[in-house]
DNA sequence: GCCTGTGAATGATTTCACAGCA
DNA sequence: TGCTGTGAAATCATTCACAGGC
């Protein structure tokens, strides 16, 4: 323990949350390494070795309590509070982006919408009123944002990318192909399907048999 | 070469497919490893490696021909014809998607939208109208559909992969949050910002400074 | 007997470092 | 000189295998 802990399995154990609160629908209670790993594909081994890095939550012979974990990651993860983000963008996809429901029932809700067109700047989406990027600083620091997702045009992500890290945001979910250039302290996630369509036609071309 | 590729190289070669781009659109003709590593924040090495994987692209004391090295990638993943794509789901997030328009500019284009609610089927989007599940086999043979993209609620996600499976699908884009149970032979990538941002607050929540 | 937690071993990926060519 | 392509070395991640507890 009090080892540094590789960024891929930061990435894993959200896996593993979304299938430890299956099983809890379930009400089942206790599942072991093996039957964890049977439902996400991966080797008990992995998945014990990952939990390591953050503590001994099994019981040898048994496994592990489902709720007890469940509770423990979300901790860890930092999921056991909710997460105000605001939205930069409101195009088609910023929209869609706005609409979506599967943010709010894990806890994260989009409190602000920014734009810089000022045909949009005003108007209303659901309850949110979309201001203009100028304010982006002061709305930030009063609601206390960490987290934001960016939507504009690619010509415009860098940019916006530079203002909110100014402003105070920790973490970005980018919605734009770029990459993007970042400070230190600074975290990003892309979500692009285009790219992830680009490497699913490599393996279609090979006619590629290993999944 | 003709060793086995490994994955993160093929996953990587959209990153430089897309930077390359950019550098055509500005017309700059030559670039270097380490330019090219400047600009998608990899090593000189590494680049040169992924690419040594596929052919001798660069030059000696110059670096790689843009146009070219852009349209050996894109013959490498598969990208130099278009690609007919189904949608599954075409509830609110399915509209999103097919309302999308970054797919189409990169050679996917969604040809057949399918629905399993009575209430959608026969409906209109835009060119499309929405098929009844049932005809997914007829439609993906005729249409000659290797890729399909799935939105479909959770409890219905893994009876649909399946159907697609065997309707002759190859590949899948997944936008529902499962972990999928797939033969070999077929393909999938998960698309899921929740899954993103997750992973973001693990680092929020220790002001983690390392980037 | 069953299953966890974990060092050690293996395997995969990245980086180094340099020969060779323009 | 400047940069590629590539074996070899170094680093990082996964899996093994088993001691120890329920």
């Amino acid at each position: 323990m009090a080892q540094p802990i590789p960024e891929v399995v930061i990435l894993r154990l959200p896996l593993y949350l979304r299938t430890l609160s299956r099983l809890a629908e379930k009400n089942i209670e206790v599942v072991s390494s093996r039957e964890l790993g049977n439902h996400l594909q991966f080797t008990p081994a992995q998945i014990r070795k990952d939990l390591s890095y953050f503590g001994r939550f099994g019981k040898q012979g048994r496994g592990y309590d489902v709720k007890h974990l469940l509770a423990e990651l979300k901790g860890i993860l930092g999921l056991d509070r909710s997460w105000p983000m605001a939205l930069i963008g409101v195009g088609q996809l910023g929209r869609a982006i706005l609409s979506y429901r599967g943010f709010a029932t894990e806890g994260f809700q989009i409190v602000a919408a920014f734009d810089s067109d000022p045909a949009k700047i005003g108007k209303r989406y659901g309850k949110l009123t979309i201001q203009d990027v100028a304010e982006l600083n002061k709305t930030v620091a009063e609601q206390g944002i960490a987290i934001a997702i960016v939507a504009v045009p690619p010509s415009q992500a860098q940019q916006v990318i530079n203002t909110l890290v100014a402003s105070g945001v920790k973490a970005i979910l980018n919605y734009v192909p770029i990459t993007a250039r970042l400070p230190k302290g600074v975290w990003l996630r892309d979500v692009d399907p285009t790219l992830a369509l680009q490497t699913l036609t490599y393996h279609l071309k090979l006619g590629d048999t290993q999944a």
